[in-house]
DNA sequence: TAAAATTACTTGTAAATACAAGTGAAATAA
DNA sequence: TTATTTCACTTGTATTTACAAGTAATTTTA
């Protein structure tokens, strides 16, 4: 199974230190134990400590201040909608509702938002759909969904009503986002929108072509984003 | 000048490295000299050279391969504006030109673009820049830029017609960006960004607010930059 | 009591050394 | 000629050692 050898032991030490902060075991706020503690216990030498945590403070885990040791951010915020995690999480799922305007459903594509597609893509087809999201029974985004129709058994028939399209996607095909493209534009208002957002003629809008790889060698997802900002700028750290 | 010393090797070579890179001494595919090469070239030890390609690699400037040597992967094209590096970096500085609306300048202030600002922000005041980029000679990015005047001596006196701001601060003053928060919003062209962008009334225009945290605690860059998206959309990966 | 110096920690930098492991070309054997 | 082996070179991992520099509590001194 896992190959324990083989796996370098700075690397063995950052998984560790790293499951330790996600899972709470180490807070924000508290202080990692020293690298020369951290030593004796793992039974490597400093060097190899410090390989570890370079990677823990690069990431964001922990900041490392000398004189004092390093400090425990907790979980590296993503970027939001600007990064790996959608809308869902960029807004708080409180206040956020879906309605489906188009149900998932088997379609011919052959490009997605300017993003070209490769032979196997083309030839899946692809899942599609298309939702309208509220935030405090506002409509705010409007999105289309393209997600190439590869080894996804049954997944037209779930519901996406309340859920992350990613939550299903890592739960039950073990599908995760590990990066991206996006463009971003300021657009006017067509009449599909107007009629969504319920505004008036020459409303801007911003509107978001990405194309989000996942762990899946040329599984990509694609998506477009529509979003009335009058209300809610579209919020995301980096 | 700036003090060689208290600079440790490891980032000096870091620096010469990634300026060999983005100047085009080095090219996208070519292979760097080999550690040992790189050692007796600045005289220090694989360690400390290792520690430089660490850092070299890790922001995609080049990559490692055992047994091959390292690779040059050319200038990261990073998340471009819509992340860490400015917008310099999202286009590609061949075609990118620079108006100074207004000279870096002393001013008060007591926000910025919605961002809180501390006390000791507040006290110092900041140091006021607007600038009018062009791509491929189109007015395409109008933005403002605000910096607190916090240790920052003759940073009004310097040239930023053609540098990018975030080179300066890092070499410099060696303020490097950390990561930071942003707000996007699609609004319509006022009178100044349709003179400016040279377009119509009620053109859409996308509106970036950054606060951009650096290396120094506390210390923050603060930008609002317009975007005329006709053309070019912003485009970043994450 | 209050300021200053000491001290015992912390992380940061750097060298010298050793071996493992991957790569590719040159030398060798079939 | 072709396949194999060898060898020189690359980066990867890891230890050991040493000192610099920042921090904070303690001790000393005024």
């Amino acid at each position: 199974m896992e190959q324990d050898t083989n796996i370098p032991q700075h690397r063995k030490v950052y998984e560790i230190l790293r499951s330790h902060i996600t899972s709470g075991v180490f807070v924000e706020g508290d202080l990692l134990p020293s690298e020369n503690e951290l030593c004796t216990v793992h039974l490597v030498t400093r060097p190899t400590i410090r390989k570890a945590l370079d990677r823990l403070a690069n990431e964001g885990y922990i900041v490392r201040h000398q004189g004092k040791g390093s400090i425990v951010m907790g979980i590296p915020k993503g970027a939001g909608i600007l990064s790996l995690t959608g809308t869902t999480s960029a807004i708080g799922q409180d206040n956020l509702t879906t309605h489906i305007i188009i149900k998932p459903e088997i379609r011919n594509w052959s490009e997605a938002f300017t993003f070209p597609l490769n032979k196997l893509e083309v030839e899946s087809g692809c899942i599609y759909m298309e939702r309208l999201r509220l935030v405090n029974s506002k409509p705010v985004f409007y999105d289309i969904t393209m997600i190439p129709n590869i080894n996804l058994s049954r997944f037209t028939s779930r519901n996406f009503e309340n859920k992350s399209l990613f939550d299903i996607l890592r739960k039950y095909y073990h599908i995760e986002v590990r990066g991206g493209e996006q463009k971003l534009l300021a657009i006017v208002a067509d009449e599909r929108l107007k009629d969504y957002f319920k505004v008036g003629s020459g409303h801007p809008v911003l509107q978001l072509n990405r194309k989000i790889e996942t762990n899946r060698p040329g599984f990509s997802i694609y998506s477009q984003v529509f979003c009335n900002t009058d209300e809610y700028a579209l919020y995301g750290t980096f």
